[in-house]
DNA sequence: GGGTTACCGGGG
DNA sequence: CCCGGTAACC
């Protein structure tokens, strides 16, 4: 039996794997180098994450995107033409396919000199999006991203899942002989769905966490399920629904969780709940609001009024220099700020091999290449797989997607978002990503003073939303010593 | 009430 | 001693 590929014509500029599922957006997807034992290093990769009920495959060649469900043994792998659809439907709505990236690039390039290729060394990650994600596994990652690091968040996560959750399938499949002639198959990995809320309501899970080393992040993950559970029959779906609120509405409902402040909230918000604006704020964006656009806290937004920081001094972050620096982003940088965050965040990222220009005021480490510019690989689709003819979709040539969002209105940014920024709001076409244009972005400094309309603009005064006390879990400290 | 401090564990 | 924060405590 062999795995089925299906294909969608797609080029890495429009999204790339390499740099969106592993720059700290998601955590669970696994990257299995597909290359022989003397392979260079950059053979091609296949990326795999488990849904509930099959195991998600996706590879990357220069120009498609190659995709493939695998499912647990009743069904087998036999791919039923609207399995196959589905799993088309996930990858396209996962990675956002719809919203045509090389725009907005170009849009940004308009007004960043950081988005232009200046002299042969592009400032940024390309075909970086912002995933949509499953908004519970978001909230529960972002949870456990609290004075973490992507690597151990991602330790962290994939155990839950692995402890929390029943396995669905093993992939590759254990070779029914031996090993045939073909290269060392590589180990079999066992996969599970990511576990619902329920399973962490116990207070009894809260030691089993910290075993796993989640720290004291371990009673917020299960308080906060807890919270989910006993108040809503579908506490998945309740948090799906959010998307439909109104920023601040979603936002003050997410505050009420244990282990979610303003940052947490403001991720969730972005990766997972659709408000493609929300720019979440961490000392490294800060970084890159200074570095960029010279941003300079008020003295308002140092502890202790200071007058001034003195350069170079570490500055730490406040609510308060939170807001002011979310505010400046995002008039800076518009309705779609989320994903210019995205991806400057993701062009920061060492392990990504990225960086800025030479002459920029960070410190180098990694060689001045994107791993997009890496020798391209030679085959994607390794002998016993069957390669087939592309997307079973209504046709689409090899060069282009068709993204359903387009910009519109002499170069400017034009997206409506799913939210109402500005003025003129718009509306949302629920279900599909449909959206289409409506408002202007005014260009605008990085005026520190004025609110850059709904959702920077939420107070840190909603904060006083009380959190809801979890009945079951009197055990407070959880004092594990 | 806004400014500290503890928290858990990995990494420099 | 640093940290992709937050809750709890003055």
């Amino acid at each position: 039996m062999s795995v089925v590929w299906y294909s969608i014509p797609l080029r890495p500029s429009q999204l790339s794997l390499a740099h969106v599922l592993k720059s700290g957006q998601s955590f669970r997807w696994t990257a299995t180098p597909l290359a022989s034992p003397s392979s260079p290093p950059s053979a091609p990769t296949e990326y795999s994450l488990c849904l509930s009920d099959r195991l998600i495959l996706l590879r990357q060649s220069p120009t498609h995107l190659h995709y493939s469900a695998v499912f647990p043994p009743p069904t087998q792998g036999e791919a039923t033409e609207e399995k196959v659809k589905e799993t088309e439907r996930f990858v396209r709505d996962y990675l956002r396919l719809d919203v045509d990236l090389e725009e907005l690039y170009r849009t940004w390039g308009e007004k960043d000199a950081v988005f232009r290729k200046e002299e042969g060394d592009g400032g940024v990650l390309e075909g970086v999006a912002v995933l949509r994600q499953d908004p519970w596994e978001c909230l529960f990652s972002f949870i456990c991203s609290s004075n973490n690091n992507i690597s151990r968040i991602t330790s962290m996560v994939q155990s839950a899942a692995r402890h929390f959750s029943p396995p669905l399938l093993s992939y590759p499949s254990p070779p029914a002989s031996s090993s045939s002639s073909s290269s060392p198959s590589p180990e079999p990995t066992t996969y599970h769905p990511f576990p619902p809320p329920s399973a962490f309501a116990s207070p009894s899970v809260v030691p089993i966490l910290r075993d796993l080393g989640f720290g004291y992040r371990a009673g917020f993950i299960q308080r906060t399920a807890a919270m989910l559970v006993e108040e809503h029959v579908e506490p998945e779906e309740w948090l799906r629904e959010l998307r439909e609120s109104e920023t601040a509405k979603a936002r003050e409902e997410l505050l009420r969780f244990l282990g979610v402040g303003r940052k947490v909230a403001d991720c969730v918000l972005l990766m997972s709940l659709d408000k493609n604006d929300i720019i979440p704020i961490d000392v490294h964006v800060h970084q890159i609001a200074q570095r960029l656009y010279n941003f300079r806290p008020s003295s308002a937004a140092l502890p202790g009024g200071k007058r001034k920081a003195s350069s170079g001094e570490k500055i730490p972050m406040t609510p308060k220099l939170y807001e002011e620096v979310q505010t400046a982003l995002s008039e800076r940088w518009g309705v779609w700020g989320g994903w210019t965050q995205a991806v400057l965040f993701a062009s920061d990222l060492p392990f990504l091999l990225s960086s800025l220009a030479p002459n920029s005021t960070k410190p180098l480490k990694q060689p001045l290449i994107r791993s997009s510019q890496l020798p391209q690989p030679t085959s994607y689709l390794p002998e016993g797989l069957v390669a087939l003819p592309e997307s079973m979709l209504p046709s689409s040539p090899p060069p282009e997607t068709k993204p359903s969002v387009k910009v519109e209105g002499g170069g400017r940014l034009a997206f409506a978002s799913s939210k109402q920024i500005s003025s003129s709001s718009s509306r949302k076409v629920k279900g599909g990503n449909e959206v289409r244009v409506k408002e202007e972005v005014k260009e605008i400094g990085l005026a520190q003073e004025a609110e850059g309309g709904e959702g920077v603009g939420g107070s840190l005064g909603e904060r006083i939303k009380r959190r809801r006390r979890n009945p079951t879990t009197s055990t407070r400290g959880v004092s594990t010593k």
